[in-house]
DNA sequence: TTGAATGCAAAGTTTTTGCAAAAGC
DNA sequence: GCTTTTGCAAAAACTTTGCATTCAA
């Protein structure tokens, strides 16, 4: 649940050895959008990361912060999670982490939260039906605490 | 997990509530999209049930489609879920129906399970985090037996 | 008859792509 | 120097909207 702004070492290290593999170079641009994304919170949009680019007084244009995201993608880096309001957002995928996401209707706060019991029930249910699994996406809608007041 | 082709009068009886209490009407195009997308398999973009419709004769445009959809999902009776590839398909929402999806990232089968205990576990996180529940999404992603073989 | 529904095409959103110029190695 | 990356604008994919016309009650 915090946030960790040190030790993103593993992140540059991946990004550094996938580049690698693939032939693929740094820029100026594509180090500047990535750390800005792993300074901002989680769970970030395109167009939010490029519009805080801006205000950085770097400004890269859209299609690079677009194509910078699909490249984290490619490496297994980030995740791209889809809202049901039809816009997606991005996040680290952390090697070791499996968290939710319990999301807020109202303020569209998002809470992380882990349940080692639910992932093994999942688990199970897979099995039942011969699945091999690779991943999995859990959100609970609803509104949280704050909100709940003002309805 | 079987389809029930009887049994639809709930739908047509919430739908006919919903359009007396706000003021709106039956029409034939209106009607002939719902009977459609009652027919097709749940998980139904608004595009595959345009084409349906198209071979069956009947030519409603594909704003109309997408106006009668909005209008089940505003009437509480269909929801549409967004899947990772960014496109959205829409289902029923029975009232009793508390069902996930298996997916299968190969051929895109899509299989329903349930599992009570996973139900309650989530409750018991919304509870922690005082949230209060309205809906949630679980979704496995993975390869299906068939598929598993051909990798 | 009056408000709602439709069809079409135009506009919106979000994301991707083509291409010439610039940058990395 | 050769290949990748960038920026821009154009295109793509999906969905909504504006408006004149048609339809339902």
């Amino acid at each position: 649940m915090e946030k960790v702004l040190a030790g993103q070492e593993w992140f540059w290290e991946k990004l550094n050895h996938y580049l690698a593999k693939s032939q693929l170079k740094h820029s100026k641009q594509r180090n500047f959008i990535i750390e800005e994304f792993l300074a901002m919170d989680s769970h970030v949009s395109a167009e939010e990361l490029y519009s805080q680019l801006k205000n950085r007084d770097h400004n890269p244009g859209l299609a690079t912060v677009y194509r910078t995201l699909n490249l984290l993608k490619d490496a297994g880096l980030v995740d791209q999670k889809q809202f049901s309001d039809g816009k997606s957002v991005f996040e680290v995928m952390a090697p070791d982490s499996h968290h939710d996401h319990l999301i807020c209707l109202s303020c569209h706060k998002v809470i992380e939260f882990e349940n080692e019991e639910i992932e093994r029930l999942q688990e199970l249910v897979a099995k039942k039906h011969s699945f091999k699994l690779t991943k999995h996406s859990l959100e609970l809608f609803g509104h949280c605490s704050d909100c709940v007041k003002t309805l």
